[in-house]
DNA sequence: GCGACAG
DNA sequence: ATCTTGTCGC
């Protein structure tokens, strides 16, 4: 696969100046969308699921799949799985205000994970939940422990269960929208719920997928 | 050159 | 992410 890296970097150096932190206003968020991809072999499996705010009700999902030819190099993920996802988002039959990515946000070395990206080419608010830390460092801070990257303040950790998750800030959301949601997006599982479910349809699928 | 490294 | 058996724990 023809991919240039050096190019991926400078095109997040030069859209990662146009994300925004600025406060979203959760009390008008009346939907929220989970995102995941799975993968068997070359077939990549994107899932957006679509839930109702702050109940966390399922409303729908959308399956997107296709072949998968950029490979996963750290810190440019967003270039193997947006696309799927994206088309899964324009999709949904309702516009989500908030987006829930597998992955970082502005918790990265240019400042623009994958949740920054595909908020930033959707145009909508968007949160990263990731599994593990890709960049930055963690500061504990009285009760909540932070995910500095140089002089910004872009992520918290936190845990409900058994591993730890790390929410930054994607787009059109502030640290502080960050703490409400460490709180609400949580339901049933160690993860938030748009991102469980998300990833357990994508999971299903592909196990379908798998044997053909 | 060495180590780190989302999914 | 995916490949994989049994195994530990709620």
């Amino acid at each position: 696969m023809i991919f240039d890296v050096e190019r991926a970097k400078r095109l997040q150096e030069r859209l990662s100046r146009r994300v925004s932190l600025n406060d979203l206003d959760l009390g008008k968020v009346r939907y929220v969308a989970g995102l995941d991809v799975s993968y068997a072999r070359n077939l990549g499996v994107g899932v957006a699921v679509l839930l109702t705010y702050p109940q966390l009700d399922p409303v729908e999902y959308v399956v997107v799949k296709g072949r998968v030819e950029v490979p996963y190099i750290p810190g440019l993920l967003a270039f193997r799985e947006a696309p799927l996802l994206i088309k899964a988002i324009e999709l949904l039959s309702i516009k989500p205000d908030l987006l829930v990515v597998d992955g970082h946000g502005v918790t990265h070395p240019r400042r623009f994970g994958i949740a920054s990206h595909i908020g930033l080419v959707t145009d909508t608010a968007s949160v990263g939940a990731a599994k593990s830390l890709l960049y930055g460092r963690v500061v504990d801070s009285g009760p909540e422990r932070l995910i500095v990257v140089d002089d910004l303040v872009g992520g918290l950790v936190v845990k409900y269960g058994r591993r730890e998750v790390y929410l930054s800030i994607g787009h059109r959301v502030s640290l502080d929208n960050l703490r409400v949601l460490s709180k609400t997006l949580f339901k049933h599982h160690d993860l938030p719920e748009p991102t469980y479910l998300a990833d357990r349809v994508a999971k299903e699928v592909r196990a379908v997928e798998a044997r053909r």
